[in-house]
DNA sequence: TTGCTCCTCACGTCACGTGAGGTGGC
DNA sequence: TTGCTCCTCACGTCACGTGAGGTGGC
């Protein structure tokens, strides 16, 4: 027989507030031990505070509460682990995104808004190795940076030769909507029909409004603000997705501060 | 006269959704320059990019939007600094906190957990300076930290000769519920009313159940949890608040695995 | 004229916290 | 018996996102 504790004692020995401990019983988290069935009284057992403990450490770190249960649901301790890393990884990605934000914003408030230059650029059609995606905004900095590497490594295996920088191809609602197509490709003379998970795509002919940004990715809303701003003067509606061209990118070096970057709006 | 861009072409240029847009008209965050009344049809003027991209910036860094908005109303850019500042510091305190964190995850998952030995003594009535406050669980860790510095200083100041260690007493609603009394003590000889912020306390008589902690804080609550499933396996009921002994604390050393705090929990 | 853009309104999300109003347990 | 503990239920928080249903602008 094993000791059944209020949900006040209960609380005072794990630090987890009753309400906490009523909202966790709500969702399916930690269920108490038994329930007084007529007055709906919560009794939990001596056995349950480690796992209260473990629920308490994950969610000080913001793990998700239906990743929490997975976590506490896990077969084995390297299935469990694995969940764990998975979690670790996302915060360290945040924690990079962070840095690079405060960085943003140290170049907004420091850096005075240079005269940004703008060309105008007529380009014929172009064949290419491209993958693509249908994206949210959230998603889409995770998929361009894997992309671009498994791309050029698609080339690479398939033994073709690189005609142009690295591009992409950005439909106007991943900015101003929830979803939309990305494209991210490479320039090559005779492209395959496919090449790993990458396919041959035609960059279409355009007229371009182009700026050149050099720095790091975080700050090119800036760019791409004194293009739409430039284009808008011009009376010209939206003209189809808007490019980027990585004169030196992510491939190139891991100077974020030496990249190069055209930013390509249709006219 | 300036150009008015629709909420589409400005959300195009600034990177902003529209229903984000949308959402900060609705707060007054960032307001349009004109709105037809007739229509609804919001239109914003080129020059409010900027506050745009300050915003932008801001919210990256999840800085509350009642806090954007006093940085856009900021009168100077000194004023502006001071309020960038606070945020900078809250993030580093978020940042160190998930630190910790992390470590405590580590700990209780590798960590045996260890037969924690608890002893009984009855303890007489002490006098001491101490520092009260009325907190939030939120805002316990905050205070501890800072307290304890400042109170060390005011005995320091007040030239009294410390008789034992640092110690504090806290209220059970500081774990269970949302708010509850926080005393830091210094045992000291004869207290004088008041030191400063300090004051006389007498730390009150009281039989404990008392078990050694090693490391760093954060990982506290486990020895909480064996102490009091010991206490409620005697069926002693909550007797008063329980108290921390900080026998070597931050106030010694910088090395948080080398502190040894002392938990007592009422009998 | 067509279809694209814009609008409002009400509700959902996430992990709880708040507070009213009431009952059971020692 | 008293007052302390526990209960439910509905709503609030925060910064938007969702989706229905509808209208205006080029």
């Amino acid at each position: 027989v094993q000791a059944e504790l209020t949900i006040g004692e209960f609380s005072r020995i794990t630090h987890l507030s009753v309400k906490t401990l009523r909202h966790y019983h709500r969702v399916g988290l930690l269920e108490p031990d038994s329930v007084n069935e007529a007055t709906g009284y919560r009794y939990y057992g001596t056995t349950q505070v480690g796992a209260a403990h473990t629920i308490r450490r994950l969610r000080d770190l913001e793990m998700p509460i239906d990743d929490v249960r997975a976590v506490l649901a896990a077969p084995d301790v390297s299935a469990r682990d694995a969940l764990l890393a998975t979690h670790l990884d996302r915060m360290q990605q945040q924690l990079t995104q962070t840095q690079s934000a405060v960085a943003a914003l140290r170049d907004l408030l420091e850096r005075p808004r240079a005269g940004i230059e703008i060309e105008h650029r007529t380009v014929a059609a172009m064949p290419a190795l491209a993958m693509h995606a249908t994206v949210t905004p959230a998603e889409l900095g995770a998929w361009w940076s894997s992309t671009m590497v498994d791309l050029r490594d698609a080339v690479d295996a398939a033994g073709l030769e690189q005609t142009g920088p690295l591009g992409g191809v950005f439909d106007d609602e991943l900015f101003t909507d929830e979803q939309g197509d990305a494209v991210l490709y490479i320039p090559v003379s005779d492209p395959p029909a496919t090449a790993g998970r990458a396919s041959a795509f035609t960059v279409p002919p355009a007229a371009l409004a182009v700026a050149t940004y050099l720095g790091p990715h975080d700050s090119v809303d800036r760019t791409y603000a004194a293009l739409g701003l430039h284009v808008a003067a011009q009376k010209a509606g939206a003209a189809g997705p808007v490019r980027e061209h990585y004169l030196v990118g992510a491939l190139d070096t891991t100077d974020v501060a030496a990249w190069v970057t055209e930013i390509c709006w249709p006219l």
